[in-house]
DNA sequence: TAAAAATACTCCATAGGTATTTTAT
DNA sequence: ATAAAATACCTATGGAGTATTTTTA
């Protein structure tokens, strides 16, 4: 398929008549003919019923319609787009704010790609805080770009959500958590087992906090919890000597799930999909990208694949 | 620009490294880095901006990233729909009900496509009767389609839109119309000349009757109104004697317009615009096309241009 | 008989390949 | 010195044109 073909399928369908189409594409009838007709070998149907003299679009004909039209709309608007594109020159710094579990010192890594983007040293300032505090800084205009864990299927926590622009950075799965060192009768897939050591928990503000609480409570499990912080280091040193067992987003751990230092138990009744998430206020009505989305797509794009590739 | 393009463009912006991009496109590296140096030659931009030999996407490059995705997503679909699809064979007449203004008795311009179409007979039936009944015939099932007039700015008269698949089969302007027979030193665009004649308006049960009232209201107007009545030929003749004046969606009266027997005064304040909307059940969900799609499709793209020309 | 689509055949533009150069790490 | 993109040049595929045939209204 080629976007000419596309075009001329577009032609001939409004006029339904391959001369005048050809005429008004400038090229000859036979052109046309031959163009149509790979496009119906390659799609193995007919767009169009030639009956006798006359040509009608066919079913598939009316379903490929509205396809193309959207295909060529899109090619239109990417040239009108770029070609009336200008780059911004914007240098002020970029401030990335993160929440529970998301790793810190990214800075030069990302610096990195925004100074390949941009041709231009852009700096990046980014913090650690509280979701519910990084949320309000978003909406104040006081962070760029926020960072945070969700649970995959809740709605975004911003009140008006058509003006944040979301990625997904991550995705994650809640797992059960334990060191390996755990004695090994009591270790196993009994969701029960969290009733018998202290169960370390995402801290209160952070917003998989509450679906985890959800399902424990709905489970009627009395569960002692430990430890409820969200240093992410004081945790790990927890899981790691065996201390309890664990309930958090396997991204934050999966260099020890990975090692084999921790082991993760996907016990269906307590873990849920979650999704680290970047947003930034939504600027695509503009003609000019911000470094804001810039990052943010750099973020989505290399931040699970190989974030640390550059950094050697 | 070329879907081949658009493909390598996606492909080198994952891996940003032309040679593993040639790679797995299975082709070589210049073939990769021609086909994107013509890419932006056309956009007029950078998609990549080479630094050293490290390529990063560009500012331009982002912005296109999302339109690409989508043509290609879209081509992916047109492939793997069009490929399953087989023609659907239901032969049950279409029961077409049309509303206020609609021309009736298109049966046979109609069966003309949709034996073009479906190469088969497919029968229509149509009725004419009030919108209000209209809608409730199509939310009942009793009919597959249903075309009246409405303003174009209000929403679909639908309790349940997303059910029901609209087109607009022809735009229009309600004008105020008039005889060239009437005096002339009254006809022209005062709009106080509406207290002065009978003044003809569409039916009550239009969903455009309430807004003409409601700029009349508006406007404090004492319009005497003459003929309330769903009869466009009584309407016509009423007009065409000079009887009075007209507040009507003017392609109802196109052809009296065009040839000079009306003339049709696009007066500001009393005047707006209003679509004759094509309505049906949306089956888009499923994988074939039914019958009432493709009519719909028919009528949008043959009624407004040359209706009749099948006629003769 | 005329009008429209399909077919046959030729030609040329362009995409892709090979070999080489340039550039930066 | 090596790895990666750009360049130069060549080849071949395929799209478009011309001439002709087929079909039907």
């Amino acid at each position: 398929m080629t976007l000419s073909q596309i075009q001329t399928f577009l032609v001939v369908s409004d006029s339904l008549n391959f001369t005048k189409a050809a005429r008004s594409l400038s090229v000859t009838q036979p052109a046309v003919s031959t163009q149509i007709q790979l496009l119906e070998r390659e799609l193995g149907v007919s767009l169009f019923n030639r009956i006798g003299r006359r040509v009608y679009l066919s079913q598939a004909g009316f379903l490929f319609r509205d396809l193309a039209l959207e295909i060529i709309a899109r090619v239109n608007r990417s040239e009108t787009l770029l070609h009336s594109f200008t780059p911004m020159t914007k240098t002020d710094p970029l401030r990335i704010g993160t929440g529970f579990g998301v790793p810190p010192n990214r800075e030069k890594f990302l610096q990195h790609y925004l100074h390949g983007t941009f041709q231009k040293r852009i700096p990046v300032k980014s913090f650690h805080t509280h979701e519910a505090t990084l949320i309000s800084e978003l909406e104040g205009g006081h962070a760029d770009i926020v960072m945070f864990y969700r649970l995959t299927e809740d709605p975004s926590p911003f009140s008006a959500p058509s003006r944040f622009r979301e990625v997904t950075v991550d995705s994650a799965k809640t797992l059960v958590l334990g060191s390996p060192g755990l004695p090994k009768d009591r270790w196993h897939r009994d969701i029960r087992i969290l009733e018998n050591f202290p169960v370390l928990l995402p801290p209160q503000e952070s917003l998989i906090r509450r679906p985890i609480e959800e399902r424990l409570a709905k489970l009627g499990l009395k569960t002692k919890l430990g430890i409820d912080t969200g240093d992410v280091e004081l945790l790990r040193k927890a899981l790691l000597s065996g201390f309890g067992v664990g309930i958090f987003p396997n991204s934050i751990f999966r260099k020890e799930i990975e090692s084999g230092e921790l082991i993760g138990l996907s016990i269906e009744d307590v873990s849920f999909d979650c999704t680290l998430s970047a947003y930034s206020l939504d600027d695509t009505d503009s003609l000019h990208l911000t470094t804001k989305q810039v990052a943010l797509q750099i973020l989505a794009s290399h931040w699970s694949e190989s974030p640390l590739k550059e950094k050697k």
